[in-house]
RNA sequence: GGGGCGGUAGCUCAAUUGGUUAGAGCCCCGGACUGUCGAUCCGGAGGUUGCGGGUUCGAUUCCCGUCCGCCUCGCCA
């Protein structure tokens, strides 16, 4: 029993001179002075009429349902009868309830915003201060519950498939790879640190080690890093691990999660995802996580680029690792005006590359831009990269990761100003065979692509074993058991076959840079847990954020959390974080060096 | 840490080359109205133009600093 019969969905026509009781807002007020007055009634599941008429209550009643207004909070009791005139905007407007009783549960006061009125919303801002009165949103409440939905068909899939959810420490021990760690000071050790997880990643794999054959977590994770429009510091993940296993039986059974969450939640049926290699991604795509719902492929002209006479291919192919690409840009010779074409430059400057050189293909002729460099190699640059009349081509040139990094992300941006993705279409894919390192020319040092527990592939194990520090070339080449989930240009799940041998994780520190000690240090309980006989394993994290989503179709990650931070990090509601007493740092013992106090 | 955009009433916005009392709609308050459904109509209240400094006879407007929000690069093993 509550304190109410229905929800404001409930009612219909079947109702009809039944005595009843809604508790809920007041979603709109409509008074036609003392003898009438409609009021909308709205709860989380929907909207009802409700009228209070002079031939049905007592003055006090009507009196008191004058003073409503947006947002108070009321119960009312009354009788389900017929409309005159039915509304067909709401799924109850076939009926209303002639109002005999109203408590008044909670009078507003003035707000700051009508959370019913859609249309006319305050900025983000506002409704992030005023979170409680934005969740009451229909479109809120409804992300609210979706996101709920995929929880618990994730729950259901993964216990089908015989995953067992276990919970892992919050507070944990730091590990300064990778992210920057939000940190806990130890009241009862003094000086000593927690860290809040980046990811659960060594306890699911020591799940695995004790024995728990596949392990499932919705889990919040939490990384230091500045926020973007699709990332917080603290997000949820869905974390999976799964006992002998190699990868294809991995990918199966995500792929197969991935397909069930599309299929309820969207009624997608999805084909069976594609592979692509990284470097085929990186070749055609210029990233990691291409967008595959159209072309725009990055095609190598180098050879062809060597024997035009322009100093800004030959500079460039005298780079180390210099090369030449082009994007064929169907039809684009209309769309690029002088106008779009000057601001690809300081656009792919973000990135380091000197500039994209355009080239429009009319009439058979190159025109505009760099067209008079390319006349003897006119012939074969058309053959390469299929042009047709009307096409426009956009130029990169630069070493390899610089030509590649620009032209992918500019790839992404003439194909969403120019209309090149095709709506409602989802396109999945799994890229696989990362190299296991990078070296980072800076620091002097390599660094894991996807996570130093990430395993050779078997094919690669004896070279990897056998690799020099110093072989830069063969520790780069090194393929790696890792793959990503790809939806529409966006990772939404990663993991790899993980290490279960001490020697190859001892071996993944060495070439870190990481020496024994430091190794035994830092990770002894990981180091050890493998020698006392770890099965392989391997498993994947999906972010949660980012598959709700991709299902409700918004690129702001704030839209799919209840109570989300700002891009400063500062929860706008509670004001966090903030100020604390110096007896509560000292007790800590710890002491502030901010010379700037609230 | 760098770059860009923004901040005027509770909310969304306006305000001429710097100009005299900073306007409108919504919300709120008061009133009218018995079939509305974004009800309508009449009246009213509501402002340290984010904050601090400067230029000027005069600053919402121009300049400097600062705070906040959004977007972005770096960063995100």
């Amino acid at each position: 029993m509550t304190m109410r019969t229905h929800t404001c969905s409930q009612l219909s026509e079947s109702n009809i001179g039944q005595t009843v009781t809604l508790c809920g807002w007041v979603n709109a007020y409509r008074g036609h002075g003392g003898g009438l007055i409609f009021v909308d009634m709205r709860d989380r599941d929907g909207i009802t009429q409700v009228v209070f008429d002079s031939e049905g209550g007592n003055q006090a009643m009507m009196q008191a349902g004058d003073r409503l207004r947006n947002e108070d909070c009321i119960k009312v009791t009354g009788i389900v009868r017929a409309r005159a005139k039915a509304n067909p905007k709401i799924p109850t407007g076939s009926i209303e309830v002639l109002v005999t009783e109203l408590e008044m549960l909670s009078k507003t006061k003035k707000l700051p915003f009508i959370p019913s009125n859609e249309k006319d919303l305050p900025n983000e801002e506002v409704r992030l201060r005023y979170r409680y009165i934005d969740l009451r949103r229909p479109a809120m409440q409804s992300i609210l519950r979706t996101r709920h939905r995929v929880a618990k068909l994730t729950r259901d899939y993964f216990d089908e498939h015989e995953f067992i959810e276990v919970e892992t420490p919050v507070l944990c021990r730091s590990t300064p790879e990778g992210a920057r760690d939000f940190l806990v000071p130890s009241r009862n050790q003094e000086g000593m640190w927690y860290a809040l997880p980046q990811s659960p990643q060594l306890f699911k794999q020591i799940l695995m080690v004790g024995g728990c054959d596949r392990y499932l977590q919705i889990v919040k994770c939490f990384r230091d890093e500045d926020p973007r429009a699709d990332r917080q510091a603290e997000f949820t993940q869905i974390d999976l691990e799964m006992s002998f296993v190699n990868r294809d039986q991995v990918l199966e059974i995500m792929e197969g999660f991935a397909k069930k969450v599309w299929k309820e939640m969207l009624d997608v049926e999805l084909p069976d995802f594609p592979r692509m290699t990284y470097r085929e991604a990186m070749d055609t795509y210029g990233i990691d996580r291409p967008d595959t719902r159209f072309d725009l492929k990055l095609v190598d002209i180098s050879d062809l680029a060597a024997k035009a006479e322009f100093g800004v291919f030959t500079d460039a192919l005298a780079k180390n690792k210099g090369v030449v690409k082009a994007i064929r840009v169907p039809g684009a010779a209309t769309k690029f005006s002088r106008k779009v074409t000057d601001k690809f430059n300081p656009f792919v400057e973000q990135f380091g590359a000197g500039g994209a050189p355009t080239v429009k293909f009319v009439d058979g002729e190159f025109s505009t831009g760099i067209a008079k460099f390319l006349g003897g190699i006119k012939d074969e640059l058309i053959e390469r990269l299929g042009l047709e009349d009307g096409d426009a081509v956009v130029f990169g040139a630069d070493s390899y990761n610089t030509c590649t990094k620009a032209l992918g992300e500019l790839r992404l941006k003439i194909a969403k100003e120019h209309d090149y993705i095709p709506e409602g279409k989802w396109n999945f894919l799994w890229v696989y065979d990362f190299p296991m390192f990078e070296y980072d020319e800076e620091s002097g040092r390599y660094h894991s692509l996807h996570h130093p527990f990430t395993a050779p592939t078997e094919a690669e194990l004896e070279r990897f074993m056998a690799a020099d520090v110093k072989d830069i070339d063969t520790v780069e080449s090194i393929v790696s058991d890792g793959y990503d989930m790809i939806c529409n240009g966006s990772e939404i799940g990663g993991g790899s076959i993980r290490i279960h041998q001490q020697e190859v994780q001892s071996k993944v520190f060495e070439l870190l840079g990481m020496s024994q000690e430091e190794a035994t240090i830092k990770f002894s309980f990981l180091l050890d847990a493998l020698t006392y006989g770890a099965p392989p394993h391997g498993g994947v994290a999906f972010g949660l954020d980012r598959l709700v989503m991709h299902i409700i179709g918004t690129e702001n990650i704030r839209d799919v959390i209840a109570f989300p931070k700002s891009l400063t990090g500062v929860d706008l509601m509670c004001d966090a974080p903030n100020v604390v007493d110096d007896e509560q740092l000292a007790e800590l013992h710890v002491r502030s060096t901010a010379t700037a106090q609230a």
